[in-house]
DNA sequence: CTGAAAGCGCTTACAG
DNA sequence: CTGAAAGCGCTTACAG
């Protein structure tokens, strides 16, 4: 392979100028900075990182700790891994993806060895094992998901709580009074998806507010189970005029299900999910939704990392812990309530 | 950070002793063998990546070149994403993740600073600008997809074009003798998307050697294009009696589509995708189809290269090109043709 | 403005 | 069975 060393003969000087030319880190005569150059595209010199790694302490790689569960829908995490490796590329970070089913192992491996200069960690839970792993370490975190213990990392996540308020909220103002929700999995809240109580409490709390009659339920986050789920839901609770979603298998699940009742939506039950607009997308969905803004969520965590990687950020700067206000994307899925018959 | 200079100092013996004790790779006295293990493991020892990396030219870091083509259906690719980095862990192995747009500069990028022992490509096209970078570095590659010139490197493919020959023998025996193909998009053939028109020649060959009327077109990759275009190809074929998607985002359509137009599998129209089974179960695809094994894919290219990089296979053992044989995994959607009217 | 040297933390011949 | 030393390819004080 050809070294910094390969350059600086080329070039005619010594290895500490070829270094200092190609980084601009002092001041190197126009004419030397040139011939270096020159050198260094001549012999399609790129830098080793394993030793540029060892000799500065910067990798210039950001570790991004997903998790596929078997409870999660898996075309929604890729939504995140796409934010983040995109984010990260532009700025002028490559990607360790860890999929790793032991989280806390893997993270320790990487932050332990120096792997990394930082870690976004996806799919954060109200106590998460791999938080301890991470303060311990001497690298930075960005989480995407909010935990019960936000010290020593920066959070982003979005607002739930301000999610299941307006959902609520939106129905009310049409005239709706008994609605449904489900949402995620009884056993993702078990293991400390946290945001599936968040909107699911805060509905429950603007529902009794408003007067609204809400019926709550968990859902699989698998086919075909939540559609059959859906179909006894509707019904078992036939006077509900609105349905909320916060699980992406049954939206994806829901047209299924809406054409094999013979209803449309919002004609007979105004529909509300929580999903991406891409994912809408994918799936062809046509409700209205909150949207999870995974692109925007990941982008977020990769800037604040990198400021803190880079110390544009004082080291003592308080870590923050930023919501992204809900948005409604407005497909025409909701209207007055029909007719009671 | 805490050094092999401190196991060893810790543990009373000299800095190589510590080395040989911890990788077993020279004979080392039982008492000292443990007596490093010990220290190494009170300290937290982990060795760092670029270090090890430095001295061995070794970094048991694999590339993987993936691309969200706007063309391509994401959540297909999420599976050879997580074929290859489940089977890169089990062997040792972080992965680097790529998804840069330019994608032949990022692997240039990675492979001339030694970032990775070897690198993956995903999607590979018929003429892959990625390869003469590959060719031209010193690390292995695998590719997961068949490309025109396959010298150099290892290549696995799904066999598309006995996928072709068995969708249309499995609906000649039935009976059927008049037969839609939707294929990807016709800029993914521009692109290089071999496997298009691998499979579709196929079966266009054997349609014609067995008889039958195959009518084979190009879909968009993109909801709710494709439905409609569904719609559009079944309505100018009406006495087509099978329909055979190589195109996984008309498969998502196609259950709302049969709904609309009150028709089901197989009794009216028999229906054969091309996916795998796990997406078939995420879209909760009800239709038989060649599974198209990206994970087995992702597995195949990750231990050949493995074998590769340790060196595990002569240094001139032939490059291999491996075909996957497609299986039909029978969801019930194939019958006889229904009495024609 | 430039160079010689030290040092980052490993591994591995070379000696004994 | 163990140790002292060289070397991997960089960057960056230290000198001039």
């Amino acid at each position: 392979m050809v070294t910094i060393g390969d350059v600086a003969r080329a070039a005619g000087v010594a290895r500490s100028t070829a270094s200092y030319a190609l980084s601009g880190r002092r001041a190197v005569s126009d004419e030397v900075r040139e011939r270096v150059r020159q050198a260094a595209r001549d012999l399609g010199y790129a830098p080793n990182a394993g030793a540029r790694a060892l000799a500065t302490s910067q990798t210039r790689v950001i570790g991004l700790l997903a998790q596929f569960l078997p409870d999660e829908f898996a075309p929604a995490m890729l939504q995140y891994i796409q934010g983040v490796t995109n984010t990260a590329r532009d700025a002028g970070y490559d990607i360790l993806l860890s999929s790793d089913p032991d989280g806390p192992a893997a993270l320790k491996r990487i932050t332990d060895s120096r792997m990394v200069d930082g870690v976004v960690l996806l799919n954060v839970a109200e106590h998460d094992d791999r938080l301890p792993v991470l303060r311990a370490a001497p690298q930075h975190g960005a989480l995407v998901g909010l935990p019960g213990d936000c010290t020593g990392v920066d959070v982003f996540d979005l607002d739930f709580e301000e999610s299941g308020r307006s959902m609520i909220a939106h129905l009310h103002t049409r005239g709706h009074r008994e609605l449904l929700l489900v949402s995620q999995p009884e056993h993702v809240i078990e293991r400390g998806g946290a945001y599936v109580w968040r909107l699911q409490n805060a509905a429950l709390e603007t529902a009794a507010a408003r007067g609204i009659t809400l019926h709550a339920v968990y859902g699989s986050s698998a086919q075909p189970e939540i559609g059959r789920e859906l179909h006894a839901l509707l019904d078992a609770y036939p006077d509900a005029t609105g349905l909320l979603l916060n699980n992406e298998a049954a939206a994806a699940a829901l047209p299924t299900v809406l054409h094999e009742r013979n209803l449309s939506a919002p004609e007979d039950l105004s529909v509300i999910g929580r999903y991406s607009d891409e994912f809408a997308r994918t799936f062809s969905l046509p409700f209205s939704s909150i949207e999870s803004a995974p692109d925007r969520l990941g982008r977020m965590a990769v800037r604040q990392l990198v400021r803190r990687v880079e110390k544009e950020v004082p080291a003592d700067a308080p870590y923050v812990v930023r919501f992204v206000s809900p948005d409604l994307v407005d497909r025409g899925s909701t209207a007055a309530p029909p007719p009671a018959d």
